[in-house]
DNA sequence: CCTTAAATCAAACGTTTGTTTGAATATTGT
DNA sequence: ACAATATTCAAACAAACGTTTGATTTAAGG
């Protein structure tokens, strides 16, 4: 009764959603200062000005567009990981849905990965702590893997995610699909590589 | 001539070289955008408009840097190389000299990776010339590697090179040292690491 | 219809930005 | 020692920045 939702939400999406939507595209595309607040309020068909009744500061913009990208890429992942078994299996599972994330036009994902918490110091324990709890889920899906006991699995998952996190930096709609590269990623991992001939180690 | 003495002895390092080095301290630091002419000019000990005199812009600054750096990881890793014999051993070392350039406080390395072409849109071409006229050389390395057959070798070069990259992200000096970190990249390749248990594939 | 609150505009604020300019100072070659 | 050149300073420029403010419009409730 208070509002007539329907009709509002059908029509069109609330400007502070179309302000968010523009930074997260932007963001990802720019980087923290080389976009200006100016930027955002002309793609958003706004007046700069207008953009601070709803956002308090650009690095507050910022915090809110990175939490919803964490948020999105996180359940996207627990839900892969949650229909597979096997340790093998949820890790290939989590590693294919966050490339898929990361490459098929997600700007709220990309923003997780390319925006430095560095860049923002006012907020970046705030992004840093953001991270991390995403992040913990490979740490455990790793920790739980069976392979072989000389293997240092602290840096199979800083090997494996920062491949992953920097794909978006070479990746080429058409030549590969994210499933076939994140299946490439694992493979190396899993497989041996080297031929038989010498084993000297 | 007293002073002419005491001069020379402390301009040793001429004045260019000394925003050259501040330079790619704090470009290494900070990024493109978030680092002023201001801050490198005080850092330097000079006032910002005598910046102008050596180098004509702030993009023609970074250039300068970008180019050093990749001038001396470029030669480091060409000379470890030189050293060695056998496919592996020739990327191990590479990839050894290449994170050592990296974490050992090189901070001309350092914008090499850290800085992204698309920062500097005015000079965006250029870099990546540079940066890829060095990165060819694991290009080569991977493509001479005697390894199974089944491997795509864009991947793995793409998996270790951007893996590598990242480490200034999250190294911190005294946990490990580069030659560990970069052994272990390599096994992981090398090595077959999944569990023998199953073999479905 | 009127009131009240939410949302946007229009304009400006004070700072900082990269850069330019002309004068002043150091350095160098003769 | 002097003229020429190389280097730095001091000051300013216009433009862009994040942000604030007060008026104005839009929407909603009784």
């Amino acid at each position: 009764m208070t509002k007539n939702k329907e009709n509002k939400a059908k029509v069109r999406k609330s400007r502070k959603q179309v302000i968010l939507d523009v930074a997260a595209k932007l963001f990802s595309q720019k980087g923290f200062h080389a976009l200006s607040i100016r930027d955002i309020a002309k793609e958003a068909g706004i007046l700069p000005g207008s953009l601070y009744y709803h956002f308090s500061s650009k690095e507050e913009l910022l915090y809110s567009v990175y939490s919803e990208g964490v948020r999105r890429i996180a359940s996207s992942v627990d839900k892969a990981i949650a229909s597979k078994q096997g340790s093998w299996e949820k890790l290939a599972a989590a590693c294919c849905m966050h490339l898929e994330m990361l490459l098929d036009q997600s700007h709220y994902a990309q923003v997780v990965v390319k925006i430095l918490p560095d860049e923002s110091s006012g907020i970046r324990d705030s992004l840093v702590l953001l991270r991390n709890e995403y992040e913990n889920r490979f740490k455990v899906l790793i920790n739980d893997l069976e392979m072989v006991p000389d293997i240092n699995r602290k840096y199979v998952r800083l090997f494996l995610l920062t491949s992953l996190n920097s794909a978006p930096t070479w990746y080429r709609p058409g030549i590969d699909k994210p499933k076939t590269i994140s299946k490439e990623f694992i493979n190396i991992i899993k497989k041996k590589t080297e031929l038989n001939r010498t084993n000297n180690d």
